[in-house]
RNA sequence: UCCUAAGUAGCUCAGCUGGUUAGAGCAUCUGACUGUUAAUCAGAGGGUCCCUGGUUCGAGCCCAGGCUUGGGAGCCA
């Protein structure tokens, strides 16, 4: 194939009147003779003069709205305004036709939700467009910060036959016949037939074995697919979602916090750097959104001022008990309007709860630490209160918790009580336990839902869009 | 899973108290125009009113059940 310019650095380029070759997809085609392409090297669109009147008719006609075409010709100044370079054709070729009377997408703004439903599609927008480059750059971040810092990137299994973890319901793994599945003499399913001679199912999370790699190599982490088979319908859950988990040992909940935030900031500033355009485009979208919104429900920053106020502020850090008092004594807990009333020591905070933390109280990211160990797993350190473990809950404006994490639990005899107390079968965690027999050490990790992240650097505010094919409950298409 | 709102043309939506042949803008098609920026002007085509029952002389509209989607909650990253 003959090599093409891209149009991002065409846009760029003042060297005007050399031959150039595009190829891209026809955003519109307007007064019969501009044609505006894109290649999905970058958000801009570049355009093509036709000489429509020496054209055949039929080429002219089969121009349409998201076909693709390849185009030869001379890279000139705009005599229009609203762009500074275009090309004046000299051949076209279309590549691929597209039906017009066909083709879901109009030069129109569509719904977020017809989109979802044209997910095979909606990479040609210009929205889905930005959240994906920033999507990838985001990435990238990710394992650039690890890298800079020595972590070995660890790849934990997507099969997991362990069902102790306690992190969500698991989606099963077989190759039974359904239709004739091998039962033993109590009736149960025999899994000893089943493909691993086990009951098998989908990852819910790779932080047990991650501990074993830090174990060892002092500092892990993990970017990989998880999945939960919980019937969530919300804004901010997946069924298939990638995740983080970073995982260091000699290291407690101090320095985990403390590489929490770093990331982060790290990866938010990377984006900032790295996709400008995009996250202006995403930007003024929202603004436009707003406008037809009351005054009072507005935002008071926009989204590059959302993103450089997290930079420039640290995480607010405070403990559960301390969170506890200061919903205790907040205005809507006083006057009865949040739905969950606070009134004493132990209960888990709700969505309302920590938004208000966040959003009304703090204004900026907080850090919780030291929950009642009640309400989190049995893995986590124990306080010397015996009351507390050290977790941290690191909770985002408009996402909620962003990153879950703790320090272990390293003394083998209170994590063996621990597992007792919530019924834990110590037999298929054998080799977590062994960890704890042979060199323990103090260590401490977190996860980090990637598409949460995704989702507040973008602004986006369904988690579905940030995704390219979203997994819930009655949808796997695509 | 719970609460709540919605489902009408390809898209976004209107449709009165239940009453003739279900409408608009955009898109599409045809023609005109041709340096446009979601081009403009004129005309045309386009409907399983989500599905299944029910009430009624008559249902897009009322009732019951179901499906799907949005928003909120729970679970969580």
């Amino acid at each position: 194939m003959i090599k093409r310019n891209k149009i991002k650095n065409l846009l760029v380029d003042s060297e005007y009147g050399k031959k150039v070759t595009v190829m891209g997809w026809v955003k519109t085609f307007r007064n019969n003779r501009f044609v505006a392409l894109s290649d999905g090297s970058c958000m801009q669109n570049i355009q093509i003069v036709l000489d429509y009147e020496n054209l055949p008719d039929a080429l002219l006609k089969r121009i349409t709205t998201g076909c693709s075409i390849s185009v030869t010709g001379l890279l000139v100044q705009s005599i229009g305004k609203g762009q500074n370079v275009e090309i004046n054709a000299e051949n076209i070729e279309i590549l691929g036709d597209c039906d017009a009377e066909k083709f879901p997408l109009q030069p129109k703004k569509h719904s977020l939700e017809f989109l979802r439903e044209n997910a095979h599609l909606r990479f040609r927008t210009n929205t889905f467009n930005a959240v994906f480059k920033i999507r990838h750059v985001l990435g990238f971040a990710v394992h650039d910060f690890f890298n800079k810092r020595g972590f070995v990137y660890m790849h934990t299994p997507i099969v997991t036959a362990s069902d102790a973890e306690g992190a969500g319901e698991m989606f099963k793994v077989t190759t039974l016949d359904f239709d004739n599945t091998p039962r033993t003499d109590t009736g149960e399913v025999n899994f000893k037939e089943d493909f691993f001679g086990r009951a098998a199912n989908l990852t819910v999370s790779g932080q047990l074995e991650a501990e074993l790699g830090a174990m060892a190599l002092g500092e892990v982490y993990t970017f990989g697919p998880t999945f939960r088979a919980e019937n969530s319908n919300t804004t901010r859950h997946l069924a298939e979602f990638w995740m983080i988990e970073p995982e260091v040992a000699f290291a407690d909940l101090e320095d985990n916090m403390n590489l929490a935030e770093d990331l982060l900031k790290y990866v938010i500033q990377y984006a900032i750097t790295q996709c400008g355009d995009e996250i202006d485009f995403l930007k003024n979208r929202l603004l436009e959104e707003e406008k037809n919104k009351p005054q009072a429900e507005r935002s008071e920053l926009d989204l590059l001022q959302k993103l450089q106020f997290c930079l420039d502020n640290n995480f607010e850090r405070l403990t559960y008990t301390e969170a506890i008092d200061i919903l205790k004594a907040s205005k809507p807990n006083q006057k009865k309007q949040f739905k969950y009333i606070i009134d004493g020591w132990g209960a888990d905070l709700q969505s309302e709860h920590e938004r208000f933390l966040v959003e009304k109280h703090f204004k900026k990211p907080v850090i919780l630490t030291d929950y009642p160990k009640e309400i989190k797993s049995f893995y986590m350190r124990q306080n010397e209160d015996g009351k507390t473990v050290r977790a941290m809950d690191i909770l985002f404006p408009g996402i909620g918790e962003i990153i879950g994490g703790s320090q272990r639990e390293e003394r083998l005899d209170i994590l063996i009580n621990r597992m007792n107390e919530m019924n834990i079968p110590q037999d298929e965690l054998y080799w977590y336990l062994d960890l704890r027999k042979f060199g323990t050490a103090p260590h401490a990790g977190f996860g980090l839902g990637f598409e949460r992240l995704v989702l507040f650097v973008t602004g986006m505010t369904n988690i579905r869009d940030v995704i390219p094919f979203p997994r819930f409950p009655k949808n796997a298409e695509f």
